[in-house]
DNA sequence: ACAACTCATAACCGTACGGTTATGGTTTTG
DNA sequence: CAAAACCATAACCGTACGGTTATGAGTTGT
């Protein structure tokens, strides 16, 4: 059952990041920290309800948070939401497995 | 230039592998090794015509290569090419980019 | 030579997607 | 209190997407 929740979201995630937009949004909320959908907007050189319907879809893949402070809603990247598509790399990445598999046996080494 | 073609390269990248279809094509490639058009529409699921479309997605991503055999046609993946997502993910992945700095920095510190 | 196999492409179809404008609810400001 | 600001949702639209069946080109086997 966890595994299927966690495909599930996998696929939420592999789907929000498809789209240029929102990985600009997503950038953007990484560097900049918290931001105002209205600031997102004027970054993103799309209209207020398409910003509003690309939250949603990152939000359902849990890549974003959100605060409301009066009217203005504040969204945050959430980058643990990134963990997923790490772990889908990790498994089917053979170039990028072999460096982190170095990487780990070098660090097991290490600490006993 | 050479930006730009990277940056086109990671959209293709992240579109192809945002179809699940599309996914357990490249994880069987990944995991079988070369096999044929044939063996894969047996794998997928879908229509041989579907599995052919499919594979020239991955082709335009660059994730799969291909080698005529008579009358068949086996393809392999590629998995470098997954390097343009492991990019963005050390930019804008902060879970997982603190997790690499931490390795790296070991490293550093190891190897003087 | 002919039948069967392998694959890519074309043609088509329903639907999901990314965008827009319009609207309404809530909150701040004058 | 009225007006303006901020945001989410609804309604709509063109198109891209993922799937299908049909077809044809190239290759193999009998």
């Amino acid at each position: 059952m966890v595994l299927c929740v966690k495909l599930v979201n996998a696929n939420y995630v592999f789907r929000a990041l498809a789209d240029p937009t929102r990985r600009a949004i997503f950038e953007q909320l990484t560097r900049q920290g918290e931001q105002t959908v209205h600031a997102l907007t004027h970054y993103a050189g799309v209209s207020q309800p398409a910003v509003s319907k690309h939250l949603t879809v990152l939000k359902r893949a849990k890549l974003v948070q959100h605060r409301r402070e009066g009217r203005e809603t504040h969204y945050r990247a959430q980058p643990d939401a990134l963990a997923p598509m790490v772990d889908w790399l990790r498994h089917y990445g053979a170039f990028w497995r072999d460096r982190f598999d170095r990487l780990e046996t070098l660090l097991e080494r290490m600490e006993p």
